[in-house]
DNA sequence: GTCTATAGATAGATAGAC
DNA sequence: GTCTATCTATCTATAGAC
């Protein structure tokens, strides 16, 4: 760890790149090797295969989550609002590698799918941690879900349709706290 | 239309389960035939490429939403609670083919990405009317979602975790629309 | 309408030079 | 540590028999 190579990390941020805008079909060796600006072989010599890669996004997908969780605990803001402000800076920097563990998953790698399960039991206990209600806590993390999945789809419709709208719905989080004390 | 070969429909079929269970790697034009128990030949004489196989889901998914949002529109228990258990009923009729829609779009496929945005359009335009809010209508939207990326990861965290929950979550929709007309 | 055979392209991965 | 060259497997798509 420490200080990985630079090559070796210029490969991880292609992958994960391509994984976000192209998909996991085009987010191939080859693809990588070329945005990252190495050789097929290059890239072989830092990660041996394509599992490997995978792998790699998912090491440093847990990095960054508990980072995560850690800002999410302590945010002035609340842990609700905070989680789903973040769900949406489709370019920030906890969201690329989230996003790209997704595509994983959705593709059937097993280790991805395993990792996501861990980061959204995570998600869950601390949602439900701050907002005091399970069920608040279900829906809120359903909507920051729903905001993954909008931002990033290069394209699509949320992009064009409810950027504006951000404002208004973070405004209403707090609400959905109140809704889950009164009952 | 009308009434469509049937090995046409069991290779369509096919192509589907496979994008909702594998994802987009794994649905090959030589493992939709195996599945759906015809040759490769045999499927590229109802499906000439790959790309109107895509073509193909997209049409279908056309057709089903239209239904869709009829019955959403008709609900007894309200378009918004319609909205939202449908979209958590994984193996139900409407939701595999948007699944493989998601896939498709996700993979960069443009026609699936501009079919996307269209149905979305109209289920946001259908829960405003119901709802009398766009801000709520918006967050409804994102919980659908949430629903529909959780459910579609096989061996994912939400059905093991919030199947049961599905019920709560129905009872709290009702709630979102009141706190709509309070502000 | 469905099949086999196969072409052409591209994927992941290995070997070895530098 | 990065490269070129190459192997093998697999994918999409075509051609043509039945």
């Amino acid at each position: 760890m420490a200080r990985p190579a630079l090559a070796r990390r210029k490969v991880l941020e292609a992958y994960i790149d391509l994984l976000c805008t192209d998909g996991v079909g085009s987010a191939t060796m080859e693809a990588t090797a070329a945005r990252a600006g190495v050789s097929k072989g290059g890239l072989l010599y830092h990660f041996a295969s394509k599992e490997s890669l995978a792998q790699a996004v998912i090491d440093f997908s847990e990095e960054v989550i508990q980072e995560d969780l850690r800002l999410m605990d302590e945010a002035p803001e609340g842990a609700a609002t905070y989680y789903v402000r973040t769900s949406a800076t489709v370019n920030g920097e906890f969201d690329r590698q989230f996003i790209a563990v997704q595509r994983l998953a959705q593709d059937g790698n097993e280790a991805a799918i395993a990792h996501l399960g861990t980061v959204q039991q995570r998600w869950y206990e601390m949602l439900t941690k701050h907002l005091g209600d399970e069920r608040i806590a279900n829906m809120v993390m359903l909507i920051g879900e729903g905001l993954y999945t909008h931002c990033a789809m290069p394209g699509g419709w949320y992009q064009k349709n409810l950027e504006g709208q951000l404002g208004e719905l973070l405004e209403l989080i707090p609400e959905l706290k109140k809704l889950g004390r009164d009952n």
